[in-house]
DNA sequence: ATTGTTAGAAACCATCCCAT
DNA sequence: ATGGGATGGTTTCTAACAAT
């Protein structure tokens, strides 16, 4: 490779200082020298990492035999993935900026980029691979298995009695496995009377004959002298030596040895989900991160879906490592992809920035996000323009990096679904009613933009479900989970494709390929006498996965449709209007004549307002959630006229309680006027209305009432811990309309409805009652 | 005094290996 | 072969703190 030079003095010196590169002549930083090094970090395995990493290491004269440390083996996979987030539509500014984070990620972790001027080691974490210590400090493997920490009197035992190396007996902290075996062995053998002379040892004024202090101290490898390879103490990071020596205080105070072996398993175990713990996790995790600084339109939901459909393939990161070259088993452990969630991920991306000092980063475009929920729901366009401008006027203070960007997205549509169409499971069929009769009227006339209608938009977005995942084995995962699948082609070919990874190289055994495989034939086989339905059909990767996946069956296979889902799925809805009021106030002249009276009503969520349960109690015993009472309100005013109110009332915030109780009390009695009427009106019309079209049916001054769904809001607060816990509260709780909703848009998030109805509950108090932000609607 | 938030502990899950 | 241990991860519970 050839130097880089600096862009501003030419010079070809450069050091880096919290993994960032700087020429050494006149102290720039340089974006160049940047991304080559990326590039030969990445590229040139071999070279360059360990040039950068330990240059003037003897060690480095490594052959392809001794394997790759696991940092090297991640570095193959982040450069992996970034490449591939790139061929997804990512800019290409993603690997510069994934580079100073992976650098400077490396830094914290005491790896690479420490110093410029020496070339120090890679430092270890708690957690260290076996390898890691072999191939960067020479340690033999056994040695460190055989020399564990955690082995308690027993090993002291030996140690001490073998006298010779006592002070450079070992350890590794980190065998815990092995060592725990051997201690549980120990135990039997060991007996009261060892544990009983430790103590006293130990209590005693020198702990330097106990071998775990000196362990946690001194932390050296030992010396085998038939090693060609001059073993060197293990080095490890301020953070594992600061654990250790709390540790060790902590273990003086234990007295029973079998605590103390339990201490130390229960204090190691918790390092494993530490950030420092580099693991598949965490390199998703830096992935994600590297997107928000660039702005990139993608999110965690993206990422996780884009896995499973395996456009990113952390469940096959195995094909990023070079072939020859092989991977302990230790290192197998941590590119388990199976356990990356949402939740999980949101949380690693929090401690990520704390662990890397990042407080200020970009805020990512959340009105575009929800203009592609818009789209991937099929919502009308207008609705998406007021949730924009909706979300561009929130204060800017609400959003910080904890914020779940997605679900809080997703919550605006939510919650302006539910003030449009009340979504108590009567009001929308209401209105569907009364959009479909001016609908009606309307086709007539050409240029009359349709109303929106809410069952056809739910038939809509069921069958587009149905349809795509007859198709789409991820889909049919993530939309019919619980129902037994029946089209093993489809999860043959995307099983072969996605998941399955050979393990067999690297790993023992075993038992897990005999297994799958056993169940992969006998798959084929139910399969060999039928004749294959559906050739697997390649989707596009989207942002808008069902929105596409219909649209691409729809132009590219139409013959595999059935009539009617094309018919279904011929609508567009997002042509259609929510502007239910624009039709307020004025009667529909039709063509004959005949007239159509629109008649406001009062609004119709009064038919849910818990009425059944108004005393609390009841409805804990109910829905049989125990724990804290639930507090359920209902709105009956619109926003607007809540914040006027609120503002003249008192200048400072109004106790949320007392305000609710006020709108609540305002309320009844005129909900319960507009609910006679209704029904009344309702009815009657509804018998007349044949589903033919017919204009011949609307009699003269026959009416339709409209329901102002958004002057009676309501909604339920309740602080419920667990998902398990929620999901039997919506069920029981939230009319089913809603419900719905609320499982719709969480699965477009990727989200449990929990998480989701979070969010929800947070903007409508926070943003809404709180920051008294009114939301015009139309 | 009561409530809401929060970090951390504990419980739990799935996977794999090894010693018995 | 089999159960127990280690591991990385997720979810739920809890106790301490903060805010009313």
């Amino acid at each position: 490779m050839t130097n880089p030079k600096c862009n501003i003095c030419g010079g070809e010196d450069f050091f880096t200082d919290s993994g960032f590169f700087y020429c050494a002549e006149c102290q720039t930083q340089s974006q160049d020298v940047r991304e080559e090094v990326f590039e030969d970090y990445f590229l040139s395995q071999k070279g360059a990492v360990r040039t950068l990493k330990k240059q003037s290491h003897q060690l480095s004269s490594f052959s392809g035999s001794e394997g790759l440390t696991s940092w090297e083996i991640f570095n193959y996979i982040f450069k992996g993935l970034v490449d591939e987030v790139i061929n997804l539509g990512a800019s290409y500014q993603v690997k510069i900026v994934s580079i100073q984070l992976w650098t400077t990620y490396l830094y914290n972790l005491e790896v690479a980029f420490t110093s410029s001027k020496i070339n120090r080691k890679p430092k270890l974490g708690l957690n260290f691979k076996p390898k890691d210590a072999e191939i960067v400090y020479g340690v033999k493997r056994k040695r460190i298995i055989k020399n564990s920490l955690i082995k308690p009197n027993a090993k002291k035992k030996t140690t001490l009695s073998s006298g010779s190396d006592s002070d450079c007996t070992t350890t590794s902290i980190l065998s815990k496995r092995a060592s725990a075996r051997k201690a549980a062995s120990a135990k039997k053998a060991l007996v009261a009377a060892e544990y009983e002379k430790t103590l006293s040892t130990s209590e005693g004024e020198s702990y330097s004959q106990d071998t775990s202090y000196q362990t946690l101290e001194s932390l050296v490898t030992p010396s085998e002298r038939s090693d060609s390879v001059k073993s060197q103490r293990i080095k490890l990071t301020k953070q594992a030596k600061a654990f250790l020596l709390e540790a060790r205080e902590n273990l003086k105070k234990i007295k029973k040895e079998k605590n103390k072996i339990e201490y130390r398993r229960k204090t190691l175990r918790k390092q494993s989900t530490n950030i420092d713990n580099l693991t598949l996790a965490k390199i998703v995790a830096l992935l994600r991160l590297a997107l928000i600084f660039c702005k990139a339109n993608i999110y965690i939901g993206d990422i996780l879906r884009w896995i499973s459909e395996g456009h990113l393939s952390v469940n096959k990161c195995i094909h990023f490592i070079p072939k020859d070259v092989k991977i302990p088993e230790e290192t197998y452990r941590v590119l388990d992809p199976n356990s990356i969630t949402h939740s999980g991920q949101q949380i690693t991306l929090m401690n990520l920035c704390a662990a890397l000092d990042i407080v200020d980063f970009p805020i990512p475009d959340m009105p575009s996000l929800a203009k592609r929920y818009c789209v991937e729901l099929q919502l009308p366009d207008d609705f998406a323009n007021i949730i924009q401008s909706w979300i561009s006027h929130t204060p800017k203070q609400l959003i910080n990096i904890e914020t779940k960007f997605e679900s809080r997205t997703m919550a605006y549509i939510v919650i302006l679904m539910k003030m449009i169409f009340s979504l108590d499971g009567i009001s929308e069929y209401k209105l569907s009613e009364l959009a479909e009769s001016i609908n009606r009227c309307n086709s007539l006339k050409k240029d009359d933009q349709h109303l929106f209608v809410w069952k056809n938009w739910a038939q809509y977005i069921e069958c587009r479900k149905a349809v795509v995942s007859r198709f789409h084995q991820v889909t049919r995962q993530s939309v019919y989970k619980d129902l037994p699948g029946h089209n093993s082609d489809l999860f043959l070919e995307h099983y072969e494709k996605n998941i399955f990874t050979d393990y067999s190289e690297h790993m023992k055994l075993g038992s897990k390929e005999e297994w799958t495989n056993a169940v992969k034939r006998t798959l084929s086989k139910l399969d060999a006498d039928k004749k294959i339905i559906n050739e697997a059909i390649q989707f596009p990767h989207s942002l808008t996965p069902l929105f596409t996946y219909s649209k691409f069956l729809i132009t590219e296979h139409p013959t595999k449709l059935s009539d009617q889902s094309r018919k279904i799925l011929a609508n567009d809805f997002t042509k259609t209007t929510v502007n239910f009021t624009h039709y307020l106030n004025n009667t529909i002249a039709l063509n004959d004549n005949s007239i159509i009276d629109i008649q406001p009503q009062a609004g119709m969520a009064n038919t849910f307002n818990l009425e059944n349960f108004t005393d609390p109690k009841e409805i804990i015993e109910y829905i049989t959630v125990n724990r804290k009472s639930v507090r359920v309100q209902l709105f009956t005013e619109s926003f607007q006229n809540l914040e006027k109110e609120s503002l003249k009332a008192d200048d400072e915030e109004l106790n949320l309680n007392e305000f609710l109780d006020i709108i609540s009390d305002d309320s009844s009695d005129e909900e319960h006027e507009g609910d006679d009427d209704i029904d009344g009106t309702l009815l009657g019309d509804q018998e007349d209305t044949p589903l033919v079209h017919s204009l011949s049916s609307i009699k003269e001054k026959s009416s339709l009432p409209l329901y102002e769904t958004r002057h009676c809001y309501w909604f339920c607060h309740k602080k419920i811990e667990s998902n398990e816990d929620f999901n039997i509260f919506a069920a029981n709780v939230f009319p089913s309309s809603f419900l719905w909703l609320l499982k719709e848009c969480s699965r477009v998030v990727g989200v449990t409805i929990k998480d989701l109805y979070d969010e929800v509950m947070f903007l409508i108090i926070i943003c809404l009652l709180r920051h008294q932000i009114a939301i015009k609607i139309i």
